[in-house]
DNA sequence: AAGACGAAAGTGGTTGA
DNA sequence: TCAACAACTTTCGTCTT
């Protein structure tokens, strides 16, 4: 199993593109091709001759249609449609057929499976909003799992689940494991411990997180203004400075930040909507932004 | 009634011997 | 491998608005 790749050989840039079409993963800064014959999960979209129809019948052509009632079995009688025997070289070449067929419905496992799974990563994507490129690099990941045979003993919607938070990760905007758990309804240690599981396996290494990468998204589902955005960001740089960011959950730190931003903008939220939103507890945005507003000497009270 | 507060006990992950 | 540890959660009673 070949190692995913996060960031350029080249130029050291984490700023890489995935090209679905030519199955090129490259950099986006100095154009070097990282990875190439990644399989092209996009629809099929030929336009066949002499027609304005770019599909073939009904929806494009893709892995879904697979075994969807085509299959034909080749029944064991050794019987011919009318009910007479068939010949002996019929029969051997029947019997050959019949093996084939096995054993192209026991290759087909796999891809039953990855049929399955990108059906249910399809539905997590919509449910968690994600776009198109993010759910284009979980189906990849998803594809090296199968390969590296880390699926046996997890369910798919575990570690469809799994290389969707790792996409994630990978393009800079990671979500909470606890928000996107409860979005799809399953167990937080139970995801925790998957993803850990698909990183280790695939040697996938992301670099810590930090706080900032959270304030887009949080501030975009509070409907809090652009100006408090950039509150946060002027807030995070002194948290930086001092280092007070230090051994602290990055998404709690986000939560804390975000709610005294709220407060100094005049645009107050409160503790139990962002800790919602952010997947900490109330009690750690107290905790967090006591500390702030300690070291920053910040007076909330002065505020509405 | 809702929001905020903080104490106390419990959980899971990390670290260092 | 195990125990100590810090961060975080859960729970709950209390205070404030």
């Amino acid at each position: 199993m070949d190692e995913t790749v996060v960031k350029c050989d080249e130029c050291g840039s984490r700023n890489l593109m995935l090209d679905p079409v030519r199955g090129e993963r490259t950099c986006a800064d100095c154009g070097l091709v990282l990875e190439s014959d990644i399989v092209d999960l996009s629809a099929e979209w030929n336009q066949y001759e002499g027609t304005d129809d770019k599909s073939r019948v009904g929806s494009p052509v893709n892995m879904m249609l697979h075994d969807k009632g085509l299959t034909t079995d080749i029944d064991w009688k050794n019987q011919d449609y009318s009910g007479k025997a068939i010949s002996n070289a019929t029969r051997t070449q029947l019997h050959r057929m019949r093996k084939w067929q096995k054993r192209s419905r026991v290759s087909n496992s796999k891809e039953r499976n990855l049929q399955q799974a990108m059906q249910d990563m399809n539905t997590m994507g919509s449910i968690l909003g994600l776009p198109k490129t993010i759910m284009d690099e979980s189906s990849l990941l998803y594809r090296k799992c199968l390969e590296a045979n880390i699926i046996r003993g997890r369910s798919i919607p575990g570690v469809a689940a799994a290389c969707i938070f790792i996409s994630c990760e990978l393009a800079g905007i990671p979500r909470p494991i606890q928000d996107v758990s409860s979005s799809l309804r399953m167990g937080k240690k139970e995801l925790g411990r998957t993803i850990r599981n698909v990183k280790s396996a695939l040697k996938i290494r992301t670099g810590p997180k930090t706080a900032n990468l959270y304030f887009d998204q949080f501030c975009s589902k509070l409907q809090l203004s652009p100006a408090v955005r950039v509150e946060c960001e002027k807030m995070y740089e002194k948290v930086e400075k001092f280092e007070m960011d230090s051994g602290r959950g990055p998404t709690g730190l986000a939560a804390a930040i975000i709610y005294i931003a709220s407060i100094t903008c005049g645009q107050r939220r409160t503790q139990r909507e962002i800790s919602d939103i952010a997947g900490v507890t109330e009690v750690t945005i107290r905790n967090r932004y006591k500390e702030l507003t300690a070291a920053f000497d910040i007076d909330l009270e002065a505020y509405e």
